[in-house]
DNA sequence: CCGCGCACTGAGCAAGCGCTTAGCGAACTG
DNA sequence: CAGTTCGCTAAGCGCTTGCTCAGTGCGCGG
């Protein structure tokens, strides 16, 4: 299912173990309101409205406002790290992973720009313990691509003196897909993973074919 | 002048050409909130606070908080335009003039990163009007930059197959130096330009010494 | 010393915000 | 078929927002 048809449906794919289903259009709805104006611009009776709700509904499933970015940001970053981890953990050299591990990542912030503008920019209007949860999150995805750079350092495949710098630099690369990215845009989010996993495997210095 | 120095003396340097004093004090104070909370959570109570004035005084300097906005945007990305067209404009290889653009392009954002967080992620509140002629300013930076990578292309120097993908992805990695740098991370603006200029020459497959 | 201009303030208005509460109707339980 | 539960709504509370306006004090030309 593309992204804008999984949109149409209420997002029942990329939000499936949210229920009821009630809760599940309202994480819906509050991704695309907050992707389009930011949190603080949106209200929570155009989420409601959004969902087909009377804006007090939306009190029934979720305490607050911020507990829906929360939510959202949790679900987000657990994808985002998920997809990370599995190219870390895969098999093959760190070239093969390393472009993998882009591929995916970049390609997913491209397929999901609106859920990753949300969770990658809107952050700082979390609560600061639920701060302090995501970002213990991003800290492990940072970790996992870390791992894959210094392994092929380590192996003489990369040529990369500052591993922490190239690592910031590869993720924040990925990340700001979702910035820029456009549905009617000239390129999928396939194009997008390859184009990107050739440019981070020159930036590296490892050997392409 | 350092950026701390500088924002400690209301921007003095940066926004040089905004007058009367009060303007000024106003921008740079509006700068500082946007960056900290982003648009929509900074209250025009806020702004005037920090440049110790009642909320009136504001409306004798701007008519609206969303011109205040505008007003950082356009100087903010004048700058950049500058900062990029000069390397375009500049005597030497494609290779040095590319180094050189990103080295000051990446370092300016890191150096005025509380600027530039405003005028490259604030950018959805401004008015229809007024974000059309940002969006124009922002065009023309990304047209100086893709002409010096077309032209290494041109000479054989880069091995780039998609010039426009390649000049966004080197624009954004660019960009988003603002959302993560921080004064007091372990790298200085310098450092940030030098390291981003090699990791983006071996991107375009430049022959590095 | 007067009086004008003007940057600025104190007080406050209308609108919109996040969130609450009382109550309703359909669905399920015994 | 009465009683209870539960998802939901209509109405609205208390507060904050962007912005306004009558008035104030100060500097400056005459």
């Amino acid at each position: 299912m593309g992204a804008e048809a999984e949109r149409a449906a209420g997002g029942r794919e990329e939000w499936a173990d949210v229920t009821p289903d009630a809760a599940r259009r309202l994480v819906s709805a509050a991704v695309e309101a907050f992707a389009e104006r930011g949190y603080h611009a949106t209200t929570t009776r155009d989420i409601a409205g959004r969902a087909g709700m009377s804006p007090a509904a939306l009190y029934i499933h979720y305490k607050t406002k911020e507990e829906l970015l929360y939510r959202i940001s949790g679900i987000g970053h657990e994808q985002a790290l998920r997809i990370m981890g599995a190219a870390v953990a895969a098999e093959g050299t760190a070239t093969e992973r390393l472009g993998d591990a882009v591929r995916a990542f970049a390609s997913w912030h491209a397929e999901h720009h609106t859920t990753a503008r949300v969770i990658q920019y809107e952050l700082q209007a979390l609560g600061p313990e639920h701060y302090a949860e995501i970002t213990d999150l991003r800290r492990r995805t940072d970790r996992a691509l870390r791992q894959i750079i210094q392994d092929g350092a380590d192996t003489g495949e990369f040529r990369a003196d500052d591993v922490p710098g190239t690592t910031l630099a590869v993720l924040s690369l990925c990340v700001d897909v979702a910035r820029w990215f456009s549905a009617d845009g000239p390129r999928t989010p396939d194009e997008v993973g390859a184009l990107y996993a050739g440019l981070v495997l020159r930036m590296v210095g490892a050997e392409t074919v």
